[in-house]
DNA sequence: TCATCACATCAGGATTCAATGATATAATCA
DNA sequence: TGATTATATCATTGAATCCTGATGTGATGA
């Protein structure tokens, strides 16, 4: 059984993962990865379109993973903390060696999300 | 815009990310993070019902993040790797900061999954 | 001021997922 | 063999969540 402190602490946990649980959020991170870019710049580099990009970086913001900064029009979005970018190599590593599980597991579907034309 | 190549690759990486992304498959994970465990034990130590854990270990095997040994009539599960309990580590770092964004953060509800009694 | 641009927000509909309860399987024991 | 134990699987149901298209807001420029 779980005490009420360690009930919460998972809660959170799971919210923040949730946060990396998605291929469009993903996308919007690894664009963010190199440098920040303001909303019109992630359309382009996703493909996602204008309000799903905004929800998401509304959640992504909530939760802390990525920070915003408004210049004149434009709102550059950055990710919020150099371990975010750690969390994502280290999901890289740990998928290159469990990729195939992963491939395979048709459990959970995720979402197509982005298109992947170019 | 992104490549075929690129996008799967999030779709894995969001897989991945989903399998930590639920507070009943982490409170899993962390009674597995001191010592195996076969499901009998994993289900008092989370107080979650046999089926739920059953499925939720299925997910978690085929997506490679924990493994299963078979003794007599029980099955013992374990973390699969290392890098797992590192995942989960660096989360806690990250959410040490951010936890108040994390908490705040009402825009995706996590279910509550895991009962708090003791 | 009025138009435009950049972005945020909202309602909706479709999909996905977690939990449950019932049932199936497989191993052990009497 | 038949009963029991340990675990897996399945259908269902309710809830969460992702996407879209429309609209709102706030800043800039004519």
């Amino acid at each position: 059984m779980l005490i009420a402190g360690e009930q919460l602490q998972l809660t959170l946990k799971a919210k923040l993962f949730r946060g990396f649980a998605d291929p469009s959020r993903l996308a919007i991170m690894e664009a963010l990865r190199n440098t920040p870019l303001n909303v019109g710049e992630i359309v382009e580099a996703t493909g996602l379109s204008q309000s799903n990009i905004s929800n998401h970086l509304g959640c992504l913001r909530d939760c802390g993973l990525v920070a915003s900064e408004q210049r004149g029009r434009f709102t550059y979005y950055r990710l919020a903390d150099d371990r975010i970018d750690s969390l994502l190599r280290l999901a890289e590593e740990v998928l290159s060696d469990v990729a195939k599980g992963v491939y395979q597991c048709t459990r959970y579907e995720t979402r197509e999300g982005v298109s992947d034309g170019e």
